[in-house]
DNA sequence: AATGACATGTAAGAGGTTACATGATTGT
DNA sequence: ACAATCATGTAACCTCTTACATGTCATT
């Protein structure tokens, strides 16, 4: 039993909204993209074989520049699929922090260098953050438009938890990194 | 350029104590899993592997049992390799949270399957956390024999605040779920 | 003339999961 | 008798990343 996320994750994007395989790539990146990527080379193909299932439907369409695009909607029965998967129990969180196994075996290195890779993760994530920030920005200036927005906004606020605890981390951990230096 | 992280945590893993491909599963499991999960039929072929290297040597010993156990030890070599994996930019965190796009395409189901959703990625962080506790009192009470206990309590600083954060979520979310309801 | 946005894809390889396969010893 | 722990592995499959490949149109 194969259960593909990403058939999943392109019915999601696409349930409110028709959208060629480039737009859903800019939504992946601009919104779930931290917390759930995926790439044209997964994007164009699962675009097939849900067309393939009737979960979805292509119409060819020009765009505001007289080139071709494969424009995509879901079906009733894609939006089934989706429901059906969205009841199912999610499954656990994964991660990979390679972060958290060079800080772990620290003691191999200085202590200047550790500080080094701590304000890097550091940056990354003031930068998630923002970016987060201004998505819930949109998406409550949104809020009355679409009921679907109150629901992408409780999901990306958690990411802003999961970005603002990475940034404090990262400060307290480079204070008492600093201390040990003394 | 093929850069595999996996030799990498087992390097680390070994870098102060000999163990077997059995051993470095648990330490795996019990100390870097939520953040860097590998297993067997990742570890026993890179152990090959690090071993064909000169990274690492393994000598065959046996257990209380009457057992036979492949035991793996580092090389100086293997500890070079490990120290300059320390010092290169860490690569950029990855997350898989399935959880984040069940509820972020929310508005296609009920609130009450949604907060289902919810207090079963509460129950699993809970449990996360209580083990993170576990791990760092252990830790703490093992400060002064070894210095690289500090290292790895301070990489699991990060997970606590992880797993705090998202019970954090958990519960606000399923209260603005509820009110919702009324 | 160059860059960036729009647009669609493939191929190769690396990385990761799941199921299978086996067998001894220890504790309840 | 049964479950848990110790111990080592393989095969098949799925997923994901990276590099390649191409071409238009709009803006600077």
């Amino acid at each position: 039993m194969k259960e593909n996320t990403t058939e999943y994750v392109i019915l999601g994007i696409l349930r409110n909204k028709s959208r060629t395989g480039y737009d859903i790539n800019k939504v992946v990146k601009t919104r779930l993209g931290p917390f759930w990527d995926i790439n044209y080379s997964q994007i164009y193909p699962t675009l097939r074989e849900l067309e393939k299932g009737g979960a979805i439907t292509k119409r060819v369409e020009i765009n505001e520049r007289g080139q071709n695009r494969n424009v995509y909607s879901i079906t009733n029965e894609g939006k089934n699929k989706l429901k059906e998967w969205l009841l199912k129990p999610a499954k656990p969180e994964k991660h990979k922090i390679e972060l958290m196994l060079k800080i772990g075996f620290g003691e191999q290195v200085s202590n200047t260098e550790l500080i080094k890779q701590v304000q890097a993760f550091r940056e990354r994530h003031v930068a998630q953050l923002e970016n987060v920030y201004r998505i819930e920005n949109e998406l409550k200036a949104q809020l009355d438009q679409n009921e679907a927005n109150y629901f992408m906004l409780l999901s990306v606020e958690l990411g802003a938890k999961f970005h603002l605890s990475a940034v404090d981390w990262a400060d307290t951990t480079i204070t008492k990194l600093r201390s040990r230096d003394k």
